[in-house]
Parts: structure tokens; C-alpha cells; sequence
RNA sequence: GGCGACGUGGCGGAGUGGCUACGCAGCGGCCUGCAAAGCCGUCUACACCGGUUCGAUUCCGGUCGUCGCCUCCA
């Protein structure tokens, strides 16, 4: 088996992947808070670690992702009141729309996408654990997390306690025995719609510990891969690990992974800065290829310029390898290009580098046309466009399939009868040269949404 | 202010102490009634200043600039 090596944010480097239980791996990454439809940049995590999980089963690995849903949150009580519905039902509406605009990716789902408002249980039990353990403490209804009583805070995200905004003036600092710590569990206010019953009173829990609860209950303590947007190493998983170390006494997860951000004018793609483009109108604009093509474009974990002229770019590049696809056969591929296939695995080992994969993919398609039609450098006559290669597309499948492009490879569906009869006269009135005919018959078949394509074995049709 | 990351050709974006990243766009060919698609070829790079080195885009130091986190945030 091939060893996996990814950047750990707590370690500051690339360690190898050494699975809890040999052969099986097991990542939670965090998903976003429903108080609205998500943009390409909360995308950008469900994608990385859905090829991820991909990536690891290709290599050998029974893999259990888990996304969760934040929804209990701050955030979805205002952007209820505002919109005048309750919180609860927004944070509903808001969990489908999340699940019908990442389902529309086409990668399918995660192994588990639990909900902390169905968590509750999980949630109120850790934070009596870390009150008898003295890691926590009761003030007037809420619960805070002894932050000073851990001491790894800090080793995550690399800050040292002195150095920490002491969080003046900040809700609840009053019922605070120190500054840094922070809530476990928030007492009902008024105005708030949605809250549960617990032994401290009613109220709804902190967002830390719905993540550290919702991981635990599916993956155990000290799963392997902990993932999400590098915006939530601090506080957000720098509080998990807190928690679950002043808990558990082990630490929550082996490897730390944080992609970086999608920046759209020159910064983050924010709801608060109001540059965001959301994940299901850029689908509808692009297709699905082109957004995931646009995200594994480059390196998980540097920042990604947001652009129009990149989805483009995206889309061009899916159209290239679509068109290339269709000139293959179905089959195995030639054992001369294992190699370059083989590279692309090995490139993916490497930290996930889909970039790199990305460009020996390319590889893999120019040194296949240049073995089905003996290309030599300089020749440019031998593999036309319309010429089929005869070559077999198992490595390509295999490769598309880790990157979530299979679909790349579908066979082209049949024109309706209507179309395949306009341009057989098409035909017809080339062959007679009558090319103002054809010019005609070209642009009503357009008109029904075909392209008809020339070539030296006859026309061919594709959906335009 | 503290901590961290980064500055690559028109654009997106990898990577490396010495050898073409890759893609998009452009340009020149091939093919073509025209077109589309495809194929071949091709031009623009490694922020700036020092240092280490036989040799640095790649290592070290500095300067300038950008971004992220420090508050909700993928």
C-alpha cells in the first residue's frame, strides 16, 4: 500500500496517513452553518474530502466520512427574525437546500451528515464530563469551557495563551471566570425559538462542542482525519481539541486538515463581505464538471481566485477532456501509459496535490493520441479530430472517477429523430454542394440545441 | 499589535537547487466547402535587494506588497 502524506495544521508538515485501524480511515470534516444557501467557497471542503474519501478507497482503504450540519447556531436565530419564520424551520429549509445544492455536484453524499439539533443527547452528556471533570463550570445558565485547565490550547492552531485577545467585552463576561474561556452551553434568551431542556436550565448548546459530540459519536476518539475551511483552526477546532483532550485525555483526531479560502475581489468569499457567488447558481451557470473542475484546479490548501473567467477556464478545460474521452474505446488501456497512470495516484499521495493530478491527466491524454496515431513531435496530420483513437479509457475512468469527473466519460445520448433528420439533409445537400442549404440546416439544428460536427466517417451529433 | 501563509508568464495555477508543469486565452500550421472539434508547433515567468552555492524561481536574511486568523465564518 502507498503512503499517504498530508499537511498537518498541528504539526506545521506533511505526515503520513497511519490509520487508527489499519485499513480504515475515518474523516469529519465541517460543514457549514444553515442559515442560508451556501456559495462555492463552503463547496470547497465537501468536494476536497468527497474526492479525498474517493482517493483512499482507490488506494486501498475502507473510508467513513462524516459532514456534519451546524444548525444551531447564533446565526440562524437573527437570519430568522429577520426573514419572520422560526428558526427552527429555517434551519430546515436551509439543511435541503444544502443537501440539493452539494447533491447536484454529483459525488454523491457522506457516509453520515448528522445534525446537532439531532445530537442533543451526545452533546449535553459531554459537556456533564468535562463539568465533572472541573474542565467546565455552570454561571448563571450558561456553560464555559475552562480553557486555562487544558494544556495543549494552543498547540493546534499555534498561539500561546498570552498572546490571546482576552476578550474583553464580549457576551457573557461577566458569568466568566476567565476571559478566554468560552461557552459550552447558552441559556435561553428571549426572542430565541428553538432551545432544549438540560441540567443547567433550558438553552442550546455552544458550536464547539456540537462538533466535538457529533464527530465522537460516529468516528470514536482519535479518528484520523479532522478537515474543514482553514478559517475554523482558531477558535473553532482549536476548542474541539481542547474539549475532547479535557474529556477524553486523547486527542481528537491523528491529522489536522485545512483547506484554504476561495477569494473572490481580492479577499475571502464571505456572506459578511457580500462577495459570494452561491454553489447552485454557479452549477446552473456552468455545470457540475466545471465547478469541480474549478475547485480541484488547484492546491486544497492555497486560496483560490473566484472569477468568472476561471469557470470558464474550467469549463473549456471539461469540454477538452470530454471531447477526448469520446474518441476512446472502452476497455483497458495500453500498458505503455501505466506509468503516467501510476504517477497521477502517486502526485495525489502527496498532500492531495490535485493540481498535479490534474496535469498528468493531461499527460495521459496527449501521450494516448500520440500512441494511437504515431504522432511524432512535429506531425500534425495523423490523429485528426474526428478520428476515433482505438484507444482504451480504463486508466482514464480510473483517474476521472478519483476527481469526480466519471461523468466525462457517459456516452453521448442520441439526437431526436426531428434533428438526425435535418442533418441527414444536411448531408444530402453538402454532397450535392448546394452549402447555402446546409448553412441553413446547420442553424435550425442548432436551433433545437445540436451541434452537427463533419468529419471523414460522416456527421456527427452532439448536444449542444 | 500578535500568529500564520503567500507573492510564478495576458489569466488560472503546480513544482523544483541545474532539465518544457499543466490548462485557458493568443499566434503559426495541419485538417476543412465553411465551420466546429481535434492534432502539431509557439511567445510572454518565477515581486525587489542582499547572502550561501560551481549554479537559486527553488535555501537564508531584509524590503515592499497581498491574504487569512486573533469575533460569526468552509
Amino acid at each position: 500500500m502507498r503512503e499517504i502524506r498530508l499537511h498537518d495544521t498541528r504539526s506545521g508538515g506533511l505526515l503520513p496517513l497511519k490509520p487508527r485501524d489499519p485499513g480504515r480511515v475515518g474523516i469529519y470534516a465541517c460543514g457549514p452553518t444553515v442559515y442560508s444557501r451556501i456559495h462555492i467557497g463552503n463547496a470547497r471542503p465537501f468536494v476536497i474530502f468527497s474526492l479525498m474519501k474517493r482517493f483512499l478507497e482507490h488506494e486501498g482503504y475502507q473510508v467513513t466520512l462524516v459532514v456534519n450540519v451546524t444548525d444551531v447556531n447564533d446565526k440562524i436565530y437573527v437570519a430568522a427574525r429577520n426573514a419572520g419564520v422560526a428558526s427552527e424551520q429555517l434551519a430546515r429549509e436551509m439543511t435541503d437546500a444544502y443537501f440539493s445544492d452539494t447533491g447536484a455536484l454529483g459525488l454523491g453524499r457522506p457516509d453520515h451528515e448528522p445534525l446537532a439539533a439531532e445530537t442533543m443527547g451526545p452533546i449535553i452528556d459531554y459537556i456533564q464530563t468535562l463539568i465533572d471533570k472541573e474542565h467546565a463550570y455552570e454561571s448563571g445558565g450558561d456553560v464555559f469551557f475552562r480553557v486555562r485547565s487544558d494544556d495543549g490550547y494552543g498547540s493546534l492552531s499555534h498561539r500561546r495563551i498570552e498572546d490571546m485577545d482576552q476578550g474583553e467585552g464580549v457576551e457573557g463576561s461577566d458569568r466568566k471566570q476567565d476571559p478566554l474561556d468560552f461557552a459550552l452551553w447558552k441559556a435561553h434568551k428571549q426572542g430565541e425559538d428553538t432551545f432544549w431542556e438540560s441540567p443547567w436550565g433550558p438553552g442550546r448548546p455552544g458550536w464547539h462542542i456540537e462538533c466535538s459530540a457529533m464527530a465522537e459519536s460516529l468516528l470514536g476518539v482519535g479518528f484520523d482525519v479532522h478537515g474543514g475551511g482553514s478559517d475554523l483552526v482558531f477558535p473553532h477546532h482549536e476548542n474541539e481539541a481542547a474539549q475532547t483532550r479535557a474529556a477524553r485525555g486523547h486527542e481528537l483526531a491523528g491529522l489536522w486538515v485545512h483547506n484554504g479560502m476561495i477569494q473572490s475581489t481580492g479577499e475571502k468569499m464571505a456572506k459578511s463581505v457580500g462577495n459570494i457567488a452561491l454553489l447552485h447558481e454557479v452549477i446552473e451557470g456552468y455545470g457540475a464538471e466545471s465547478v469541480v473542475m474549478y475547485l480541484i484546479g488547484g492546491h486544497y490548501r492555497q486560496p483560490l481566485a473566484f472569477s468568472e473567467a476561471a469557470l470558464e477556464q474550467a469549463r473549456a478545460n471539461v469540454g477538452r477532456i470530454r471531447e477526448a474521452a469520446r474518441r476512446l474505446t472502452e476497455g483497458d488501456s495500453p500498458a505503455a501509459l501505466d506509468g503516467v497512470r501510476d504517477r497521477f495516484f502517486a502526485v495525489l499521495a502527496r498532500d492531495f496535490n490535485t493540481a498535479e493530478a490534474l496535469a498528468v491527466l493531461n499527460e495521459w491524454l496527449r501521450e494516448a493520441i500520440a500512441l494511437a496515431g504515431g504522432n511524432a513531435p512535429g506531425d500534425s496530420h495523423l490523429v485528426t479530430g474526428d478520428q476515433h483513437l482505438g484507444t482504451g479509457d480504463s486508466h482514464l475512468r480510473e483517474m476521472l472517477g478519483v476527481l469526480g469527473l466519471e461523468s466525462l466519460l457517459a456516452p453521448v445520448a442520441d439526437a431526436p429523430e426531428q434533428v438526425r433528420e435535418l442533418a441527414a439533409q444536411r448531408d444530402h445537400a453538402r454532397e450535392q454542394r448546394d452549402f447555402a442549404t446546409a448553412d441553413r440546416l446547420r442553424d435550425e439544428i442548432a436551433a433545437l440545441g445540436w451541434e452537427v460536427r463533419d468529419g471523414a466517417a460522416g456527421f456527427e451529433l452532439l448536444p449542444l
